[in-house]
DNA sequence: GCCAACGTTGGC
DNA sequence: GCCAACGTTGGC
């Protein structure tokens, strides 16, 4: 038991994906505010991927609906999960009329800014990595906006940008 | 704007 | 517990 609890603290950082509209809250958005609370995710599978988080966790910063779709730079996992607020506030597009004030439903981390990269990596340039074929965001019809990345992964990615920057 | 793929809801 | 209907996501 105390060996297993050692174990989980010494456990190498996880690396992760997030998916962000830019029109709602884009690269640009983050690298002004510095950092900020990753509020309104309702899904279970991409909340629970939020609790596994950890402080200084690295993220790829991933837009969807853009003109140009794909990573487009860096952020760190500032907080673990804590309790998502707009879940009590009536006021909000993502008020949650179940969530229970003593046992919240839904979570959130805080985020933030590390870097932007000089150009977009693209989901083409996703796709014609055959190092990245397995990479959740890849795969048929993935709409989780949370998803975990592997070492290996997040290094081809930051790899990809040194390269794609230099075209 | 289209539409495939997916998650959630609710009737039974 | 099943599953049809519905709403949402997100690439194109």
């Amino acid at each position: 038991m105390a060996k297993n609890s050692i174990v989980q603290k010494i456990e190498t950082p996880h690396h992760w994906l997030m998916k962000s509209e830019p029109s709602v809250y884009g690269i640009a958005d983050l690298a002004r505010d510095r950092h900020t609370l990753w509020e309104g995710v309702r899904n279970y599978q991409a909340r629970n991927f939020m609790r596994e988080m950890s402080v200084g966790d690295r993220v790829l910063f991933y837009h969807s609906n853009a003109d140009v779709v794909g990573i487009v730079g860096v952020a760190r996992v500032r907080s673990a999960a804590k309790e998502d607020p707009t879940q009590f506030d009536s006021q909000s597009e993502y008020f949650d009329a179940g969530a229970k004030k003593d046992d919240p439903r839904w979570s959130a981390v805080e985020v933030e800014f590390e870097s932007k990269f000089a150009a977009v990596v693209t989901l083409d340039d996703l796709r014609s990595d055959r190092a990245l074929v397995s990479m959740m965001i890849l795969r048929k019809g993935n709409r989780l906006s949370v998803t975990p990345v592997t070492a290996g992964e997040f290094a081809v990615v930051i790899a990809l940008a040194r390269s794609v920057a230099k075209k």
